[in-house]
DNA sequence: ATGGAGCTTCCCATCATGGCAAGGTCAAGC
DNA sequence: GCTTGACCTTGCCATGATGGGAAGCTCCAT
């Protein structure tokens, strides 16, 4: 398989392949007597492998461990389970700190009058004039 | 003020300060003799309102239209706000987007054993052998 | 044999940020 | 007045994962 067809194959660019093999992410392919990349219906499946890992959000450093692991069958599945509850944690604090802008800008913006007029309380707040808690009426 | 003690009251680096001047995000401001850049009060307050659009994860063009709007005592609200909605609504795909895979990772590292066996679903999942839908069990 | 698709390497850009280096400036202490 | 150290200046490099493009080579089908 050229490098164009494992692409394909594995839903990563050809651009990512050449990439991943510069980092360490992948062992470099065999070539041909021109120079080409050849990869095997392995490869592919560890490409696959990567792919699905990165749809996950990790880092390639993550999934780098990961893969490794998988190609290792005396794993502990204890590692593999340490790398995916870090991941989920990572996610969660991602969510959180996401869920609280969009919380209190949502807030804002539903205060905003949003017609023809100057007055704005998202600026208003923006520009630190009346350090807003989240609802200073109940305070 | 000097480049620093701006730095330390709008809570920007002053690296950054000298780059959102190069992406004209902020105006040059004025220069000593010696070519020290100068900011005013006015330059320190626009810098805090930027860090706090920013803190919203805001990319810096959009910053840089609420910046605009901000400056602008004739600007309609209605543009604030739709600024705002649409980081509003960029952030909820984006906390859709990592909550669907924090979620069917979780789930993989639940039914994970987590002990000395090689025996892993996340493995299983991420190989695509078995391609499980959320609860198969109820499908 | 020719043309086009596909491969190779190498460089550049993104986005917001940090770091480092070489050199100029300023203020405080002696 | 001179030294010292903190601060300023510009400029380049790096991040992480990806895309874009150029220049040149290869392979296959016509």
């Amino acid at each position: 398989m050229t490098i164009g067809e494992a692409a394909r194959a594995s839903g990563i660019s050809a651009k990512m392949l050449r990439y991943y093999e510069s980092i360490g992410l992948i062992a470099p392919p065999a070539r041909s007597e021109a120079g080409y990349r050849h990869y095997t219906a392995q490869d592919v499946a560890t490409l696959r492998f990567i792919r699905r890992a990165r749809d996950f959000g990790m880092p390639m450093e993550r999934v780098k461990l990961l893969v490794g692991l998988w190609q290792d069958s005396q794993r502990p599945s204890r590692e593999v389970k340490r790398i995916a509850q870090l991941q989920v944690a990572e996610l969660d604090g991602r969510i959180r700190e996401l869920t609280a802008m969009r919380d209190s800008l949502a807030e804002l913006a539903h205060a905003c009058s949003g017609d023809q007029r100057p007055e704005c309380p998202i600026l208003k707040d923006l520009s630190g004039t009346g350090a807003t808690p989240v609802h200073p009426a109940h305070g």
